[in-house]
DNA sequence: ACACAAGGTATACAAATGGAAACTATTACT
DNA sequence: AGTAATAGTTTCCATTTGTATACCTTGTGT
């Protein structure tokens, strides 16, 4: 693994710093983790940004067949929260059977592209991830 | 807001079929975003992992005041899972009465330097979200 | 003898989340 | 009249998650 240098170390603090204004200001009337990434960083909203930064477009039953697991009233739940933050875009068609498309906002495009570094750390180093896991599990 | 090119939006689709392998291969075995960032994007993980990026070392109970809305059962829990995947350390001290020190390993730290950028992002485009969110009310 | 400290655990309960399946609306086709 | 298609909604129920509170342990100070 690549190290982290004291250096790296205090320019992240000074980021963070910077980011939460006062660290630690209480009653923060609108939190960056708490309001905003607690409802794009959740599984299901990450799966669907990145299925739809891959297919440029989808319509209901597609993205659900492409994110194999989740219910019609999640992912239902998940496109309007997404809708009403910003990062997708709806749009009906009013033929019959009615068709609906889905795809990401400019808003979205933007949040994708920072998403994106993570989940690739994250399919990077998922290894680790397993053999640490494993091992703490040997270790209780 | 800055927009994003048509080149953009196509590298950002070679990476995730590139980070996604074959991207609707399912029963996939072990799934970045299902099984590693689900765990590392929860909201409480996201709030442990940046205040031991600013306070290196943290104990307990300090933890908890500077996250002020968890409690015991929560933060211990997730101290763990975090501590299982590899992105804390815990360090107990047998004196009396009885010290943990937590802190990032440089796991979490390689973890931490993706995260911030996903974060600072959030805290530069809240007031967007705060109005997206306000327009979709109204409109519904 | 008793309280206190730290770092939790245990317990009881409430609330949020998630899943399965049935159901809705609209219009065309058979 | 019945079926089919799309894009959900609705209902019921089980699981998960979270909160509050009490409790535990160990040795020291009063």
């Amino acid at each position: 693994m690549e190290t982290i240098t004291e250096n790296q170390k205090i320019k992240v603090a000074k980021k963070i710093k910077k980011m939460f204004g006062h660290v630690d200001r209480r009653n923060i009337e609108f939190c960056p983790i708490r309001d905003v990434m607690s409802l794009a960083s959740d599984k299901w909203s990450i799966l669907i940004i990145l299925y739809l930064g891959y297919y440029p477009v989808l319509r209901f039953n597609k993205l659900r067949k492409h994110i194999y697991d989740i219910s019609n009233k999640v992912l239902s739940e998940r496109l309007k929260m997404l809708e009403g933050d910003g990062y997708i875009s709806r749009k009906l068609f009013a033929e019959v059977p009615i068709r609906v498309e889905y795809s990401l906002t400019d808003f979205g495009h933007s949040y994708l592209q920072k998403l994106l570094e993570l989940t690739e750390w994250a399919e990077k180093h998922k290894g680790t991830v397993i053999s640490n896991r494993a091992d703490y599990q040997k270790s209780t």
